[in-house]
DNA sequence: TCTGGGGTCCTAGGACCC
DNA sequence: TCTGGGGTCCTAGGACCC
């Protein structure tokens, strides 16, 4: 049986647009874009104010697109530096409440205010906190109050801007199920025509499928979405679960599609400099390098590469992700090149040993087989075969 | 004049080992 | 002589999210 939970997820309303606001009163009550730069087709609207949304504009939007619908639309380029800092003071205010905060984004985290649930109202400390953020911060920002994570990223979306939404499970057939099936966080654009053809249109729908016939279109994804629809969802808040990298890359679309080798060159040198200067920057070593290759029309293929050993030197990240896009490149024109690294080992795990960077565990079975050679040398092979051999059988 | 850049997670097939 | 099946690792692709 599980106890009772009261989770928030808090959402900022179109975050970077809102931090410039902030940042620059002047500002306030304009329909405000930020985009990447604009003289490029790489211009699109990465996010704007809600007077810019009322005008139609919309994110991944480009540039020239927005201008159309809204002509005084104020185009600002993403200043990362400043939203990085807003954000790292968001989550400073979040952790007096709790120091089970887990980011999810740069402007969206849950937090598990169980500790909470018999001493306040909810809505109330929801309240506190939303207002705490606008006074400290000039942000506005969305809660959703609920028993789960889902549920309460669910209910974030449901006021925006400045919006509380408290969202109880016996609330879910009323207030959840109507809603339709691509509203469901997990659910996406490339699979929505294959929910209609299940006849799945809302939420409800998914909430009340059959099981088997779930398992069977979408796998386990599907009876974990079903869960998720009639409100059942156990993901503890993880604080530590952000931190964690997984990969690090760049990635860049070409001022025009190309198949020169100097210019693509000249992109992967540029991309492996600046992965490499965020690994050393992180006190990282990856072991896996991967590269990405849109065309002209859009498809588009990965190779990756595992090594031995740790990446050293951006000379050497450039060299394996030269080798893999040469390897790879079928002669058309490419739009996108992209050069990542996975498999990421933290400094303080890995150490230099005769030029070897290595793993500690590989070194310990390193010591043992070294052991095991020694023991051949002075007792000859039958007694370290007998005793291997009688390990493998146990 | 269409369509950025940063990620995570899952699946599926082949190689390889036992 | 002719074979099963499980586990793990690696790679490629795809869906999804902000």
């Amino acid at each position: 049986m599980n106890r009772a939970r009261l989770i928030f997820h808090l959402d900022m309303n179109s975050f970077f647009a809102s931090v410039e606001i902030a940042h620059d009163r002047s500002l306030i009550g304009k329909p405000v874009a930020i985009a990447g730069n604009p003289e490029e087709r790489r211009g699109i609207i990465v996010t704007s104010s809600y007077e810019a949304r009322a005008k139609g504009v919309k994110t991944t939007m480009p540039i020239w697109q927005a201008k159309k619908l809204c002509p005084n639309l104020i185009i600002l380029r993403p200043n990362g530096d400043r939203y990085r800092a807003a954000s790292k003071a968001l989550f400073e205010l979040l952790f007096t409440y709790t120091p089970l905060v887990q980011q999810v984004s740069i402007d969206e985290g849950y937090l598990d205010l169980t500790s909470y649930l018999h001493e306040e109202d909810p809505v109330k400390l929801a309240k506190n906190m939303q207002k705490l953020v606008l006074r400290e911060l000039n942000l506005p920002c969305s809660i959703g109050i609920a028993p789960n994570k889902f549920l309460a990223k669910m209910a974030s979306d449901m006021k925006k801007p400045n919006g509380i939404t408290i969202l109880r499970k016996r609330e879910i057939e009323q207030k959840l199920w109507p809603l339709p099936i691509e509203e469901m966080h997990g659910i996406g654009k490339r699979t929505v025509g294959k929910w209609r053809n299940m006849d799945i249109l809302t939420i409800g729908d998914l909430a009340a499928a059959d099981r088997k016939r779930l398992l069977k279109k979408f796998g386990e994804r599907g009876l974990e979405l079903r869960e998720r629809a009639n409100g059942n969802d156990d993901r503890p808040v993880n604080p530590h679960a952000y931190s964690e990298y997984k990969s690090i890359g760049h990635s860049t679309t070409l001022r025009k599609d190309t198949k020169n080798d100097q210019i693509i060159r000249a992109t992967l040198e540029d991309l492996a400099r600046r992965v490499h200067l965020r690994l050393r920057k992180k006190d990282m070593f990856a072991r896996g390098v991967q590269i990405t290759i849109r065309y002209y029309d859009w498809k588009m293929i990965t190779r990756s590469h595992k090594l031995l050993n740790p990446i050293q030197s951006e000379e050497e990240l450039f060299t394996e992700a030269k080798a893999l896009v040469e390897k790879a490149w079928n002669g058309n024109a490419i739009r996108l090149l992209g050069v990542s690294t996975y498999d990421l080992l933290e400094k303080k795990y890995a150490y230099k040993q005769l030029d070897l960077f290595t793993y500690s565990e590989e070194i310990k079975k390193e010591e043992i087989n070294e052991t095991i050679n020694q023991l051949r040398e002075r007792f000859g092979e039958g007694i370290v075969q007998r005793g291997w051999k009688k390990e493998e059988k146990e």
